[in-house]
DNA sequence: CTGGGATGTTAGTCACCATTAACGTAATCG
DNA sequence: CGATTACGTTAATGGTGACTAACATCCCAG
């Protein structure tokens, strides 16, 4: 009808394709020590032929920013409004942050790192689905601890995302098959002790 | 006799301002992010005169990770060699990686961040450092729990630097007063747990 | 077929940037 | 008093890198 099958699937793949890579790269070098043709070279095109499938560098960079963002937030949405309590609430953003963190460390490592170069009108949208993430994040905590004042929370929340996001640090340290419960208990005991702590 | 007083205390005053300046700047948009025009700018004086004090960009950044490095260590061997116990040495340690992170967030930020950009005389000299520091935590947990196996003290060591450096991203949230509390308290409760969980 | 869109390629172009050169100015020291 | 030293300044210079232009292919639709 309107779009055919070769265009739409292949356009996507080269695009997630050359994401990845980019994601990889900057992770690795910071965003200003990644060139076009580096990121070109990673998917076996060479330089310029980027602009086919991004309007610029800066774009890319928005767009992936932008893609973490957003997934974060959906799934922690989808979690906490599908959860019988805000203990399994809790639980199951954790194990969010945790997948997140182990299956794309490239990605997460970006995602705090490289906000302060995404231009002007993308940066308050990324911000703003980082602040809504948190927030669920602080909600739910509300919920567990009503009587811990909620900046204390929000406090707590980066610590715990701090934790959780360490990975990349200590890859190759403990298999995932490892990783995954102690952080878990890690963060959770963290996230106890930080509304216990008067 | 041999040092006079102002050509010391003012090279020293005049270089520490700018590894300040740069920090901040290199925390902010990243090693190659940030120019020699930028840090000049950023202490008064404008571009090459940089070249008055530091060899050059790189030297700049390697001076600064290597400082913070051996600072660390330093504070970590101090601290070991003076506490009665273990359970004392580690509460020392976590005082020590607090007030970094809370007094220095942005040296703590490029620390972990730009050790990539770092040209390989002193790349070497800084990740040994680092090991170090790590080694020293790893110590002081495997006296204090023999039965735990080191590359989970490595990672649970990795996961509690992440939580503790994470002011920077919760930076105004909360007061210092209250941050360092609460990051010793979440701290420690997540090692507990690193250790405990089976 | 055939014309056009999607996707690449290789050669500019233009700006920025690290580094060096050439050149002042004070203050210190002998 | 000289003269060296510490510190700055403003012009090159040379390289790198983002982005554009001009020019192929391939493949599908009409």
């Amino acid at each position: 009808m309107s779009t055919v099958t070769p265009p739409t699937r292949n356009r996507g793949k080269r695009r997630a394709e050359i994401l990845e890579a980019a994601a990889r790269l900057f992770a690795a070098r910071g965003f200003h020590g990644v060139s076009i043709e580096d990121i070109g070279g990673a998917v076996g095109i060479s330089g310029p032929a980027l602009y086919r499938h991004f309007s610029g560098k800066d774009a890319l960079l928005s767009e992936m920013l932008l893609d973490v963002s957003s997934r974060l937030r959906e799934s922690a949405v989808a979690v906490a409004t599908s959860s019988p309590g805000p203990a399994e609430t809790l639980d199951a953003l954790l194990n969010v942050q945790i997948t997140f963190a182990i299956e794309q460390p490239a990605l997460i490592t970006v995602h705090d790192r490289e906000l302060g170069n995404v231009p002007e009108p993308a940066r308050r949208q990324i911000r703003r689905l980082q602040r809504l993430y948190v927030e669920e994040w602080v909600t739910v905590l509300a919920e567990l601890h009503p009587a811990c004042p909620a900046a204390r929370l929000r406090a707590a929340t980066h610590a715990v995302f701090g934790l959780l996001n360490s990975t990349p640090h200590s890859a190759g340290e403990l298999p995932a098959r490892d990783m995954r419960p102690l952080l878990h208990a890690m963060a959770r005991s963290a996230i106890e002790a930080s509304v216990n702590t008067r």
